[in-house]
DNA sequence: TTTGGCACTCTATTAAAGAGAGTGCTAAAA
DNA sequence: TTTTAGCACTCTCTTTAATAGAGTGCCAAA
């Protein structure tokens, strides 16, 4: 275990490096923080820490830099929230209450909030498709073989695909399948409606005459999951940071970014395990995002997790005061999301 | 007007510095060119060049880049296309009819297209809202006071909002004045509706019950027209030229991007004007995009301008190559939408 | 165990020198 | 009159060398 004096230290050089980006030097660090130790002990303590892991030295003569295990150690242990200021708090609030029917708006306006108060890229995954309560389904013929289906959620989530029916149904018979399926199921959540629909076509393939055969096939592809929403703001704020300054890294970083399928996939976790988390470097993912930190917390409706507020942005970051806003942010969504039931 | 030799000399300079990105001199232009005159008269062509305006001199030493003027005479006068070759025609014409029943795919798709076709940025612009066709229309009532209201458009345009009602309607009411909207207004454009409503309204207020009354206002909301919607693909390409690899243009054009508000009012014109255009320099803002070049060209239904498509990169791009590929992809866009109407 | 002192290492900055690319001008050639 | 070869000149970019500076590790004294 770490003693007293190494935990200072290491929460010292984490907390300088965030502010500097550059390796933090013992004298540096003894200046700034007024211990009562000398530079030369301070300077045993880093090396110790060095030996442990938790420091790297980019050259002999350089200070210290914080690891990923460095960083992992302090988020853990060491860290001390700063709670957001109560007129952040206010703002936050506002500003999501301002389209609060709208959940798109109030998504892509969290994702915002994110990026704007933290200076990083600011990330929203939309509740899942699967969790989505109905309340109403409509279908519209386009063309001979081709159907708009619209689902209504809860809460105004609205999605909408175009089908290519096999055989030419009429509006009649898509108007008498949309009536059938709101009031059997209204309520039931998609992943809910998806499973019955399917149980509905084994249980007795006979009972159903062709037309309903046709239009059950249908609804197997309009309930099928959307891949996941994911709002991403602020991409550009990793331009203030030297260390993207390069312009391969930065090139790989935003590709990333628009490609939202590793971010997907890393927030997954977060709707899994349903608590605020931190992912550092290679925790992220194997390749881009590396260099990287991600603060995840989920917002909920009840018990259930809907999905994912996160913030993004260099391995260096305020981690004390972006925890907060990524949590206070989640928290005002999951407050806002419940009204809107 | 240009002599012949000065506009080879130009065209010259133009194609050189398109590939390599750094000042042009008359010796390598007439290494390059195995032009017939001697490198002391191209350098005198290119003194006259830049007394003209089209040529610069970043310092006195060193060889000639072009101007804005420069590059619009380049454009207007001397450019000589290079049609897509078969191949490429087959690919894009594929990969657009893949979706062809979902709009909002086709028009992504085409701006990926453009992108990595081109290797700079692809802007598709959506049909304006106001100049889509009503097909079919649907009130969800989400909260006492809260609608959900859903446009369908032909080709399967979808648009929804969420209208707070001033008092409490009823999901009867609000079907049935659906039922009104789509027995009436069903095959006009969204903008002709909105006319229509508004006299209607105009024209006797008495004869309308306070129910009518209120669902007219809220349909005063519905049609309101939506802001472009605008796809834009690519732009990490721009980092793959080295003129943009100072932190803060990058920012700045990366900003200009993500705020689409720009590109929105440039390609406007385009819309306007209804033929293929090209802008470079200041013509496209006096601010963040000043250093770059936009091909544009609008897609269309008949006589119609549906929306544009766009190419945006920087200004040395290759004009000749570009442009066809805009224009073909506009032309494949039209015909997949009149097929669709 | 802690600390001051000091030699040592590595980086970053500055200055100087030189190579290279390209021009403009002049005088000769066409 | 136009074109061209020749050449001095200018400016940038790269290389090299020198120097300042920050920080370490280690040793010996406190």
């Amino acid at each position: 275990m770490l003693s007293e004096r190494a935990k200072q230290v290491l929460s010292a050089v984490v907390q300088m490096y965030i502010t500097t980006g550059e390796p933090v030097g013992s004298r540096a660090v003894w200046k700034q923080y007024k211990f009562s130790i000398s530079p030369a002990t301070i300077r045993n303590i880093m090396a110790d820490l060095e030996e442990m892991g938790l420091f790297y030295q980019p050259h002999t003569s350089a200070g210290r830099v914080p690891t990923e295990l460095g960083w992992r150690i302090y988020i853990d242990a060491l860290l001390e929230k700063r709670p957001l200021s109560q007129k952040f708090r206010k703002q936050i609030r506002q500003s999501l209450k301002e389209d609060k029917d709208n959940i798109e708006k109030i998504l892509k306006e969290s994702s915002k909030i994110l990026s704007s108060y933290s200076q990083h890229a600011g990330i929203v995954v939309a509740p899942k498709f699967s969790t989505i309560i109905l309340k109403h389904i409509e279908f519209v013929r386009l063309r001979k073989n081709s159907i708009l289906t619209i689902i209504v959620g809860n809460r105004g989530m609205v999605y909408h695909r175009v089908i290519s029916a096999p055989t030419v149904i009429s509006q009649q018979d898509l108007t008498r399948f949309a009536n059938y399926l709101n009031t059997s199921f209204s309520g039931l959540t998609l992943g809910e409606v998806r499973q019955r629909l399917i149980e509905e076509m084994k249980k007795d393939k006979a009972r159903f005459d062709t037309i309903w055969n046709k239009v059950f096939q249908l609804s197997q592809h309009m309930f099928w999951p959307e891949k996941e929403q994911i709002y991403i703001e602020g991409t550009v704020n990793i331009l203030n940071y030297p260390e993207f300054s390069d312009v391969e890294t930065l090139k790989s970083l935003l590709v990333a970014f628009e490609e939202k399928s590793i971010i997907a996939r890393l927030l997954e976790r977060t709707v899994r395990d349903a608590k605020p988390q931190v992912f550092v470097g290679s925790e992220i993912a194997q390749e881009e995002l590396r260099e990287c930190g991600v603060v995840a917390s989920p917002y909920m409706s009840g018990d259930s997790v809907l999905g994912t507020v996160a913030v993004i942005g260099p391995m260096r970051m305020n981690y004390a005061t972006v925890i907060p806003l990524v949590e206070y942010t989640a928290q005002v969504l999951s407050e806002i999301l419940a009204k809107n039931e």
